[in-house]
DNA sequence: GCGGATCAC
DNA sequence: TATGGTGATCCGC
């Protein structure tokens, strides 16, 4: 198994690589309640169950999960969802009604325009690359503890799982799962036999073993981008480049790594160094050596998919996990046999939500479902919405060349990142003290973080989750940002602004609901975003002393000082 | 700018 | 005893 032989087309068992499983009687979508936990369920459809008994699996889900406040939650949820199924299918009979054409006129006059624009950009050659390590974070606590692997087991505790080994998969246990759920699958389904094994994750073990990864994938393509821990992105243009410019005897990776670095002089481009078919195979070759290379290196089995673009390239890589690799063309009608068949689903970017809009509305379960009825989706979903599942629709991306031309100098930092957060689960509870010690705590450890990358928000944002998961969030945006200088007293201010935003968010709450009371919370949370960048022109010295002193005006604002751990005046 | 939703991992 | 944490984006105000 741990062998790298990619047995292509095998395994991943009825998901969607097959068009006629991936279709579903599309007339219920009026009859949601009924179906509600099995949409629910549903996103436990993914990768990795082979021979899973998935009917007893949903079963057993089901009743392990009834009336919890989680899923009177999920059920209140998705009854609102079918209410706007209920109001897009209204707007399309409108438009039916109103004209018979509409979508003929549609397609010509915009939509295929449009498609045949992003046809003529595609890349010629399928140099994209994502590498995905396969269920990473159990398999590091598998390198220390290859027993562990005789068994179910996963990372994670009995309220969370995070990753299970493929023996737990089996089972119907997979991540995002609630684990004492996992250990009643085990048990039920193994006749008692099997037990699941929980494994506490450890975060220190994930980064330097992915580190490891990078380290070596690296060689292939400098420029790459670890989009996760268990994630690359790459393009092996450059380093297909150089082996080709190179005669054929000295072809070893070395020599082309060598060649790599050396030169930018400009070589014919890829597709007319070598044919198409000599392309596939090298790089079919490439990848296999890479993998093989990771495994031997790192003990780690990973899964990669090839293709022009990293959309496809994503979903390649998820066809043949684990341990295996797809390559698509880059053609037309490579693209197109390949992704016809698959469910919208896999694609990034289509959640549970999308995918149940496009069944319930339009029918769309494949991807080729959505190109046929792209005058509808075009019609029906926000401009954002639309125009990303019409590029799906024809498996175009464009992978924007990054490489962000702002300069960053040294710091590489800051520059990109866009917030910085912290939050926690706990026992529910209404007491407004102990919410006030637990913001605090989370406030000043996220301030600590934030100092420690030198970043500067001007927003701060809280988070609350109520006790029947209902989520509120609440924001402040100042005009001085916070965290200018070491020691101005800004940790400080964070906290107090956080309560404040708790305070204000309970007393909306109770004027809301007025006589059925309980503020109950089970998780704050703080966020610091709009970051002052660190290009921006510095202020004068009039201009700074006039900003140190909103700093003080903002630090006397009525109703400071706030309680915290110190001051618990309820509201 | 704000608050709610959705999505990925 | 009972469903996570972090970061990002989009939409309609």
């Amino acid at each position: 198994m741990m062998l790298a032989n990619d047995q292509d087309e095998e395994g991943l068992g009825s998901t969607a690589y097959n068009a006629e499983a991936g279709r579903v009687d599309v007339r219920f979508a009026d009859s949601i309640s009924l179906k509600t936990t099995a949409l629910v369920i549903a996103a436990s459809d993914k990768a990795g169950m082979k021979g899973a008994p998935r009917d007893r699996i949903n079963e057993i889900i089901a009743r392990e999960s009834k009336g919890s406040l989680f899923m009177q939650r999920a059920h209140h949820l998705a009854e609102k969802d079918g209410e706007k199924i209920q109001s897009l299918l209204q707007r399309l009979n409108e438009k039916d009604d109103q004209s018979d054409n509409w979508r003929v006129s549609m397609c010509e006059d915009t939509i295929d325009p449009q498609l045949e624009r992003y046809r003529s950009q595609r890349k010629k050659v399928s140099t994209r690359v994502v590498v995905d390590l396969d269920s990473f974070f159990i398999s590091c606590h598998i390198l220390d503890n290859p027993e562990l692997d005789e068994s179910p087991c996963c990372v994670g505790g009995p309220k969370m799982i995070s990753t299970s080994n493929y023996k737990a998969r089996r089972y119907g246990v997979r991540a995002a799962m609630p684990g004492f759920i996992g250990q009643v699958l085990v048990k039920e389904l193994s006749g008692g036999s099997e037990c699941l094994t929980f494994v506490k994750s450890d975060f220190k073990l994930y980064h330097s073993k992915s580190a490891e990864v990078k380290a070596i994938l690296q060689e292939y393509d400098k420029t790459l981008k670890m989009c996760s821990l268990d994630e690359a992105y790459m393009d092996i243009e450059s380093y297909l480049d150089a082996y080709f410019s190179i005669t054929e005897g000295d072809r070893d990776h070395a020599a082309i790594t060598k060649r790599m670095s050396n030169s930018d002089d400009d070589r014919p481009p890829l597709q007319e160094m070598a044919s198409i078919l000599e392309i596939k195979e090298v790089t079919k070759n490439l990848l296999h050596s890479i993998r093989k290379r990771v495994h031997r290196e790192t003990g780690l089995t990973c899964s990669a998919g090839t293709a022009s673009n990293f959309m496809i390239a994503k979903i390649a890589s998820d066809m043949n996990k684990p341990n295996g690799q797809v390559f698509v063309g880059p053609s037309e009608e490579e693209i197109r046999t390949f992704l016809s068949p698959l469910s919208v689903r896999k694609v990034c970017g289509v959640g549970r939500i999308l995918e149940k809009f496009l069944r319930a509305t339009l029918g769309v379960v494949t991807v080729a479902d959505l190109y046929a009825k792209r005058a509808e989706v075009n019609f029906l979903f926000k401009p954002a919405t639309a125009q990303f599942l019409l590029r799906v629709s024809i498996g175009y991306s464009e992978d924007s060349r990054r490489e962000s031309e702002g300069g960053e100098r040294g710091d590489d930092e800051s520059a990109q990142r866009k917030g910085m957060s912290g939050e926690r689960t706990f026992q529910p509870t209404d007491t407004w003290s102990d919410l006030c010690v637990k913001l605090e705590s989370i406030a000043t450890r996220l301030a600590k973080d934030i100092q420690s990358k030198g970043l500067k928000p001007r927003t701060i944002g809280l988070k609350v989750k109520l006790a029947n998961f209902n989520l509120l969030t609440r924001t402040n945006t100042r005009q001085v940002a916070l965290f200018q200088q070491a020691g101005d007293g800004s940790t400080q201010t964070l906290v107090d602004i956080a309560v404040k935003l708790l305070r204000d968010v309970k007393r909306a709450f109770v004027e809301e609901h007025k006589d059925k009371a309980g503020f109950m919370v089970r998780l704050l949370g703080v966020r610091c975003s709009n970051f002052r960048l660190e290009r921006e022109t510095q202020p004068s010295i009039l201009q700074f002393q006039k900003n140190a002193c909103d700093v003080q005006l903002d630090q006397l604002e009525p109703g400071h000082p706030l309680e915290t751990s110190a001051g618990l005046s309820s509201t």
